[in-house]
DNA sequence: CCAGACGTTGTT
DNA sequence: GTCTGG
DNA sequence: CCAGACGTTGTT
DNA sequence: GTCTGG
């Protein structure tokens, strides 16, 4: 992974796919297909107090409470698998159950080498879940920053010839257990963090223009089609 | 003990 | 080359 | 993640 | 906040 993501501008679509109540449908989240850490993603999580799936954007690179700015200098919008346990910047968010779905179309990737940047996204009009982290900050004003990361792992045969690591995708069935509306353990939560089924996933070229993120219309997604040669 | 780090991806 | 901004 | 900046004096 | 390096 993975530094951008396409978010949906159909919210019907998430509300349909995602079964957030009409009530919390989120109508202030601006549409954006070329989204870059440090921007706010959307995301999903369980309200603690109703106990329903609530949409929340949250700033895209992770911000651990003990952080003295709200400003990361090391790269927290990736999480890897492997180390979550005991990386210093997730472990809290892991312990505590801090974690969210992270709503998108799909995201981008620039293949090792060559730089050609793809599209990569779940088939059959899916929306594209990734498995996320997320953590509170308080400023010393009282100012409360929330922000989330994408948990990666290595990559599935689909994405191998781009690179070596892809988000954790989540499966509509595993939803219940990553936001903890059944109660799942931490070792059978780490089962999930594998590659998605690249039977289920499919990629295409796209322009050169997704490179800058503020070439952030509609036409950088308009353009999907087959997967396409790799060449 | 205190000071300083705390991260990922990709590295033709 | 390396850092910042989006 | 990629693209773009990377600086100073002096100030319409 | 907590761990590591010195």
């Amino acid at each position: 992974m993975c530094g951008r993501a396409r978010l949906p501008q159909d919210y019907s679509e998430i509300k349909r796919q995602i079964k957030f109540g009409e009530h919390r449908a989120a109508p202030n989240l601006m549409p954006t297909w070329n989204l870059a850490p440090t921007q706010d993603i959307l995301t999903c999580v369980r309200d603690a107090v109703s106990g329903e799936r609530a949409p929340v954007k949250m700033r895209w690179g992770l911000i651990p409470g003990w952080a003295k700015e709200a400003k990361m200098k090391y790269a927290t919008f990736n999480a890897r698998s492997e180390t979550l346990e005991t990386t210093a910047s997730f472990r809290d968010a892991w312990k505590k159950g801090r974690r969210c779905l992270v709503i998108t179309d799909g995201f981008y990737e620039w293949r090792k080498g060559d730089k050609k940047p793809y599209a990569i996204a779940c088939v059959n009009d899916r929306l594209t879940v990734m498995a996320g982290l997320w953590d509170e900050w308080k400023g010393p004003t009282g100012e409360v920053v929330l922000s989330c990361t994408i948990i990666t792992t290595h990559s599935n045969e689909l994405m191998q010839p781009l690179h070596d690591r892809m988000p954790v995708i989540l499966d509509e069935k595993d939803w219940p257990a990553w936001l903890g509306e059944v109660e799942t353990s931490f070792e059978d939560l780490k089962k999930l963090l594998v590659p998605f089924p690249s039977e289920e996933m499919h990629l295409w070229p796209v322009d050169k223009r997704v490179g800058n993120v503020r070439n952030d219309d509609a036409s950088l997604v308009l353009e999907a089609t087959d997967i396409g040669p790799l060449l």
